[in-house]
DNA sequence: TCAGCCGTAGTGGTCCGACCACTCTGGTGG
DNA sequence: CCACCAGAGTGGTCGGACCACTACGGCTGA
């Protein structure tokens, strides 16, 4: 059961493009069962060891899922499942580079909350307007962090674009923000961001688009630039 | 050299955690290398296999770079080693996905692209030209493709955010477009990228973020929209 | 003296076989 | 009829062996 392999690569390479191919030809559906490790080992022409790393690789991009004593299973494909990765990227990054995501951050926020101004029902403004009224009514930076993000994670949802969404998501990990926060809320920047919050509650509420890019390219905007600063220092 | 292990989730999860934080920390320094994994397996008590599997987990992210016969090495952490596997999910994604997926693209490749025309220099404007032409010049398929892909990275660079452009490269991968220019090539629609793509030059060279803005987005909307018309059918 | 070759130690890559931890199912006993 | 439970099957972990490749240093020959 194998044809001519090719030779390139590692043997573990080999079979993460194939299980990929797979996929991409629809021999695999989402959530479909694989075969067992050493089924598909033996298939491959490849021991376990190989196989599992070829698998555990697929799983940690969000293409596969392994279910201890169950088996392996394809994933649904969705937005969130393979875009998770996404958020190591902002744990990992650094100096200029931060500040660039920040800005693709405020492209895509930014024009995702012109487009939930445009499209956000009763009920998503309400769930929106509930992390609003959570995050002012206390003031434990952990908790107030939990409802900026799900604020913005509302807003992000209500545009109807679920994988900017993720990548939002992803870019807005609750670790990269704790740890630019950290310094951020020191400079009495709370008072500023509720205010910020505020007019972009406002725009939603009045279905204006054009508003609500303003207000969230000036929101994520104040943070780029204050970690501008703080990169030249 | 053990710290009263959490114990949860799997050996190998663990292990990938203990890596990225140790990168986070800063105790890792890009470029450096790391103990074997003999070594890295044994700090962590673990057995090698399952050190194996975390180590490729952090390869196949871009985290991490495994030499036979060398060593392993953190990568410059760059966004081109932490973005490749964005072009997985472009591989992956099917029927509304793809629309979403190009969606987010039209709203980068329009912000790039404005940015680019405000600061792209002779040099680069040089380069973006000389695709323009080669595109022009053959009828092959495949070597339009090759310069089109190139013309808008040429671009995306010279907006000078290498993260968008990194973004950017993945949701234009090779296989995502040939996938989607499959079909849309056989609707007569060289000649209308033709004068879209001479539209965005235009632009470039009149240094107007605005024309370049609407150009790009028009040019990423043709395709979103055909996209969409063949889903519904 | 020095350039180039080559042996070798050390590294990642692969394979094997065993056992553990967990899930699921089908039969059994109440 | 239901609840329980034992067993088969699955992924998870381990240890060791060997292969493929790299890098380095000593050796050889000019």
């Amino acid at each position: 059961m194998d044809e001519s392999a090719p030779q390139k690569g590692t043997v573990t390479q080999r079979a993460i493009e194939r299980i990929k191919a797979m996929i991409g030809e629809g021999r695999l559906e989402p959530g479909q069962r694989l075969p067992t490790e050493r089924d598909l080992a033996a298939q491959l022409g490849m021991s376990r060891s190989s196989m599992r790393e070829a698998i555990r690789a697929l799983t940690v991009l969000g293409v596969l899922e392994a279910r201890h004593g169950s088996g392996i299973y394809v994933t649904q494909l969705e937005a969130g499942d393979l875009l998770e990765t996404f958020g190591v990227v902002a744990d990992l990054s650094r100096g200029p580079q931060l500040v660039e995501l920040l800005e693709v951050r405020r492209i895509l926020e930014s024009t995702a909350t012109a487009l939930a101004a445009a499209r956000i029902t009763a009920d998503q403004l309400a769930e929106v307007e509930k992390h609003l009224l959570a995050m002012n009514a206390t003031d434990d930076p952990e908790e107030i962090l939990a409802h900026d993000l799900a604020f913005h994670r509302e807003i992000a949802a209500a545009a109807g674009n679920e994988t900017m969404a993720a990548i939002l998501e992803g870019l807005s990990s609750r670790t990269f923000r704790a740890r630019v926060w950290r310094g951020y809320e020191e400079e009495g920047a709370f008072e500023r961001t509720r205010r910020e919050h505020a007019a972009i509650h406002r725009a939603l509420v009045a279905h204006d688009p054009e508003a609500a890019r303003a207000a969230a390219a000036a929101h994520v905007g104040e943070v780029e630039q204050w970690l501008r600063t703080q990169l030249t220092q």
